[in-house]
DNA sequence: TGAAATTTTCAGAAAATATTGAAAATTCAG
DNA sequence: CTGAATTTTCAATATTTTCTGAAAATTTCA
């Protein structure tokens, strides 16, 4: 495999990868070009490379932005503004992480404690059978939530790499 | 909030959480009605609490048979084929985990490792810094893969309360 | 058997999501 | 200021994903 080939492989590669995890194809190719190229790209340069439109590339830039996985970058001399990749693995997987998080387990997690605080619940058989089942649930994903904060908020990688020692 | 509330908000919230999680809303929402069923439900009962279509409900269904979480239930004296859930969460949760790391992990791992054996990249500057930040996704990912492995599988959920107790 | 009950399949419809492209807003050099 | 360059917005469109419903296949009991 050449150069070329390589590139367009990963970049195609990364937007399916991108899309099943929930991150939307384009987002996850801008982030695979920035993340190859070797200087800051402009918002022109990434719509040719991947053939999508300027609205497009503008949202989607705007996004991988908030989640902190590229930054602008102004070049002197030039008007436009360029783009970078954060490189660092472990700080944008990092970043990912946390923001997920929040969005996904905590809404769950606090669904979970509303039903078991709810002291309506528990009359009859199936309401404790129901009550037990949520409880486990509860307990689960609460465990899942402290992991993922203390995993995704201390700095870097430094627990993580704490885990992978004692479990490889 | 009473049992027939909580019931329903935790089969649409845990639908919800699906759709984020990349498993589609109907799936998740039979996942969740069976967590709590106290009984094997028909695939006419869960057609009826979903409103869903009985193509929806059969697709479904064999789906999470498929990955394991729910199972296939005959009850004597009836025709009908009843559905119960896996309802010890260690073990779905291990099983969703291992297929989707298998699916999702695996061919970007794939996809790297070809990269780098690649005798002919990295001649010119640009391509060994190309080389350089697909070897550190490579790294990362390889680490990824590892854990994932060790963590599903490990029987049950031994590695994962070891890495809790560790962490916690 | 055979016919009623049940399950499966799958083409088309509906819904959800992503993308375009052009107009509006903003920025900035002269 | 002014207007050309650049960025942003968003209604319209396209694509992808999910769901329906009815026909076909399968199962089971009499």
């Amino acid at each position: 495999m050449d150069y070329k080939k390589a590139k367009i492989n990963f970049i195609e590669t990364w937007g399916v990868l991108g899309s099943q995890w929930g991150i939307n194809k384009t987002m996850a190719q801008i982030q695979a070009l920035l993340l190859v190229a070797p200087d800051p790209l402009t918002t022109d340069t990434i719509m040719e490379e991947l053939q999508i439109s300027r609205g497009n590339a503008n949202m989607s830039l705007r996004q991988l932005i908030e989640w902190g996985v590229i930054y602008k970058k102004s070049v002197a001399g030039d008007r436009k503004e360029y783009f970078v990749a954060e490189k660092d693995i472990w700080k944008w997987s990092h970043k990912i992480g946390k923001i997920r998080k929040e969005r996904e387990i905590n809404p769950a997690l606090d669904l979970l404690n509303e039903i078991v605080a709810s002291k309506e619940i528990g009359k009859t058989e199936e309401e404790k059978e129901f009550m037990k089942q949520i409880k486990e649930l509860q307990s689960f994903t609460g465990t899942v939530s402290a992991l993922a904060d203390k995993l995704f908020l201390s700095p870097k990688g430094e627990l993580l790499l704490k885990l992978i020692k004692t479990l490889l």
